[in-house]
RNA sequence: CGGGACGUGGCGCAGCCAGGUAGCGCACCUGCUUUGGGAGCAGGGGGUCGCCGGUUCAAAUCCGGCCGUCCCGACCA
């Protein structure tokens, strides 16, 4: 392609409201443009890429032997009513009424259309199946943000697996992890495989794939020693045992004017260190008030209460609130004596003893407190963050806490999607059984804008071969010169020959322009007619590491068809 | 949804406080010069100042409402 025809809108500087690199990058880059908050145009560049991931991810579905189908993205209410979801999903999903006023919903992922069709399948004998589709998803998401990265319409490809046993679903999973493994691998994103929370898909297992970048919206806890990974909504450490000195004590109220924090209840007489006192949050759960206990010095982490409790609406309770349920604010709350609130707590709070915590009244705080003594817990979960430094719960080493963006997600579902569309298949004995099922997504907007993330310098993308919108550019340092346009044309005559993708920048615009494009959009190789023009030679410039070596002319096409045969094998 | 910021040619910004009929850089068009790291000179085109209403002789500017976008928190590929 001639770039001088094509439409590549290179900008010098990023929009003010980019902050995100990839996002500064492949809007100057002339990629994808916004059309409003969380919906991107992709441009001709934006497009080639898009695709190439597509690609990679389409192979290696087909790898494992899964079938590509494509589902509509508009879904009558009545399936999702079916799996319970209408209800349940809330203002996440996109719903539209027709002509008729029928209840439609824009599809935000596909079990439910998928496990429809599934109940044609009626032999145990045609079983296992794998089937994915890439299609467009809207998700009505409370925070568009970061161009590709979090948007509300984008490509995912997903896929679910059909067998008739749990050993089935795993080793469908287990297909899956490693043909994910493969498809990062083959994108150039160093995705960590790691132990996650189900959410709202539901279901006994999930693993999520985490490339570290700080423009990712996860924190992931892993060991560099054993290999221990998880998502700090799963996450646990060992933590060193806390000693609360001999025997029981007195449980002692007393005043502190003024103290509303733990490290102000640290210092006070009669306070304690925080380690040894109760933090209590209070909480509103699906409507409900209560009490989340964790230890002073340790952090609530939301999606384990929703985990531990089941809860799907969280959040916590506004001071007028707590002063009705408990009579104090914030600063000033505990658990104990309270019989009249569901009282949950963090495992590290179990047996302790001599600890401060809130009286419910202002001003006000308790001393001694034992838990099985002094509070009434309903129910011990795991409710703490962990922190980075704490020893891994496998062996010991310090863990890394880790800001990563999530590229792809695969789950074990189980029986939940199959039961409520009647999916059932006749086994050996001739009874109707359940199907089990798993899915598997990875975003292909999302983990091109990792690529993205993880790939530039500060003059802008430096993409894979692999995904490169085009795998070389002819860089004409002048049209004027008559020789090096003779050079480039052949060049790029050779190239087009070999099946290398190729772009030609014929545009009469000044070499530096062209240098600080090139870069900017990333193509992996330029080759220059300039100068080197009048001994017969070329340069190649390696856009990854600056490198630039003289090539003859007439060697210069098939040195770049070997390095892009090189980086795809 | 809670908190903060912003909305002025395609992009980046000034002008607003102290109302007087819109400006700068980049980009774009024409000409001349220049030609290996985002050229120079000269000329030129392009803006309902987010929208609606109000105050005023006069509103980008003051007041009210609405909409939109971005950032920080609760959700997901």
């Amino acid at each position: 392609m001639r770039w001088s025809k094509l439409f590549i809108p290179t900008l010098r500087d990023a929009p003010a409201d980019a902050e995100a690199a990839s996002h500064k990058l492949l809007v100057r880059g002339g990629f994808i443009r916004q059309l409003h908050a969380g919906h991107y145009s992709l441009l001709p560049l934006g497009l080639r890429v898009h695709d190439k991931v597509e690609n990679i991810v389409r192979r290696g579905m087909e790898q494992i032997g899964a079938q590509e189908f494509l589902l509509p993205a508009m879904h009558p209410a009545s399936i999702w009513q079916r799996s319970g979801r209408w209800e349940s999903v809330g203002p996440e999903m996109f719903r539209l009424h027709d002509r008729k006023e029928a209840d439609l919903a824009l599809g935000m992922t596909h079990e439910e259309v998928f496990s429809h069709i599934a109940t044609e399948i009626t032999s145990y004998r045609s079983l296992p199946q794998i089937w994915y589709q890439i299609q467009w998803k809207f998700r009505d998401e409370p925070r568009p943000k970061s161009g590709l990265l979090r948007v509300r319409e984008f490509a995912m490809k997903d896929s679910y697996s059909f067998d008739l046993d749990d050993a089935g679903l795993d080793h469908a999973f287990e297909v899956h992890r490693e043909a994910y493994t493969r498809i990062f691998e083959r994108l150039s994103l160093d995705a960590i495989a790691v132990q996650a929370s189900s959410g709202m898909m539901g279901g006994t297992g999930s693993v999520e794939f985490m490339v570290p970048s700080p423009a990712g919206e996860d924190d992931i806890a892993r060991c560099n020693n054993c290999g221990y990974a998880a998502n700090v909504e799963r996450a646990t450490s060992t933590l060193a045992p806390v000693d609360d000195g001999d025997g029981s004590s007195e449980l002692t109220r007393f005043p502190t004017p003024g103290v509303r924090t733990i490290a102000a209840l640290e210092t006070v007489e009669g306070g304690a260190p925080a380690h040894r006192q109760i933090k209590t949050m209070v909480m509103v759960l699906d409507g409900a008030i209560t009490l989340a206990l964790v230890r002073g010095d340790h952090q609530l982490n939301l999606q384990k209460l929703a985990d531990g409790t089941g809860a799907a609406d969280i959040r916590a309770a506004e001071p007028s609130e707590t002063v009705e349920h408990l009579g104090a604010h914030p600063g000033s709350l505990g658990a104990v004596g309270v019989t009249d609130l569901p009282i949950v707590a963090d495992h590290a709070l179990r047996g302790r003893r001599n600890l401060a915590t809130g009286a419910n009244t202002d001003d006000w705080h308790y001393s001694g407190v034992d838990i099985d003594r002094d509070i009434a817990v309903g129910e011990w979960l795991d409710l703490r963050e962990v922190s980075a430094g704490e020893p891994c719960v496998n062996c010991g080493q310090p863990l890394e806490v880790v800001r990563c963006i999530e590229t792809g997600h695969i789950f074990k579902l189980g029986r939940r999607y199959a039961e409520a569309m009647g999916a059932t298949v006749l086994d050996a004995d001739g009874v109707a059984r359940t199907i089990t099922m798993g899915s598997y997504g990875i975003g292909i907007g999302r983990a091109m804008a990792a690529v993205a993330e993880v790939h530039h310098d500060d003059r802008g993308l430096i993409w894979p071969a692999a995904v490169a919108p085009y795998a070389a550019v002819i860089t004409v340092a002048s049209m004027r010169d008559d020789a090096a346009v003779t050079a480039a044309e052949r060049i790029y005559g050779e190239l087009r020959g070999l099946g290398v993708e190729v772009l030609l920048d014929d545009r009469d615009a000044r070499a530096g322009v062209k240098f600080a494009d090139s870069e900017l959009i990333g193509v992996p190789w330029r080759i220059t007619a300039g100068r080197a023009v009048a001994d017969g030679e070329v340069e190649l410039t390696t856009r990854s590491t600056g490198d630039t070596e003289r090539v003859a002319i007439d060697d210069a096409a098939a040195a770049v068809a070997a390095l892009a045969d090189a980086a795809r094998s």
